[in-house]
DNA sequence: AGATAGAATGAGAATGAGTCTCATTACAAC
DNA sequence: GTTGTAATGAGACTCATTCTCATTCTATCT
């Protein structure tokens, strides 16, 4: 998390959100965001079970899709089977995605300005030719992580 | 599929491929490969069982594994909950994805080489701070297509 | 060609991420 | 406080995907 100076301030922004589509903002959503506003990497759910235990699975993936109706949080797909989750853009910086094809780690990516004003270029010219209306994109990079080439080739 | 001349050397680059892994070029392999070399856009197992149905559904999965690990086809996460699978890029130009979240739609685009430098060339920058070492990228643009946009604005 | 061994296949069972139900609990407004 | 509505928890359920295992192919050897 990143363009908030104080926790307060986030649950502040989130509350508004979620009472836009008539939510409240509970304390079993309030364990959620906090978790996810803490990590710098996107987060699965088993991830979420460890870390807040004492939401149940099923209120957690209740929670995550809410808060993804509000705007608060983005679930992405890992190159493994299973969702990832992590704070919407307006939460964090616009970043990209390393997957590491090994251990299915997801590791979050700031661009350049540069960069970012080609992509945007770009998808404008890929999406213009198919009457394609872009909401957002995504640029994963799939390979092997630090950790998993030293164990492959120490 | 584009650089092969003929159908036939598509086969034999294929059996390559699995023999490469041990593995035979069977009569349901070639007909998933024959399918999928021929569409134009990622297909889903439904897809795969509407248009081959003679491959059972588990042997289409266990084909699409198999085909997978000798690198002819290639799996790709939708925005919704199934996977797509089409033919690896060997096969194809290097091209990209719109995802239509409306609908699940998977489309290709091409890239211009332009823009390819341009992102080989991030993807670079990205990945060395984290000891990544990439393999392939790929850039999703999420939206909406021009049949569910027209749906929804008419 | 027949025999043989290993690979491939098909049908259905098993797995497991994600969703749904419904009885219970918390909350906001009066 | 009462009352109506939203949120929650536990577990049943769904359905894409994987696994199992008995059967069928196929390549190779004789």
């Amino acid at each position: 998390m990143q363009t908030f100076d104080s926790v307060e301030e986030l649950h502040e922004f989130v509350e508004m959100l979620l009472h836009r589509i008539d939510q409240r903002y509970t304390t079993g959503r309030r364990a959620v965001v906090e978790l996810l506003a803490s990590s710098e990497r996107p987060l699965s759910i088993s991830d979420i079970e460890t870390r807040v235990p004492e939401v149940p699975r099923s209120s957690a993936y209740r929670h995550l899709s809410d808060l993804q109706k509000a705007g608060v949080v983005r679930r992405i797909a890992a190159s493994d089977e299973f969702a990832r989750f992590e704070m919407a853009e307006d939460f964090l910086h616009h970043h990209h995605h390393l997957l590491c094809s090994s251990c299915g780690q997801v590791i979050d990516v700031t661009p350049t300005r540069a960069f970012e004003r080609t992509v945007a270029r770009m998808v404008d010219e890929l999406t213009a030719a198919q009457g394609f209306r872009a909401t957002s994109h995504a640029l994963d990079v799939i390979g092997h992580c630090a950790n998993c080439e030293r164990r492959v080739r120490p």
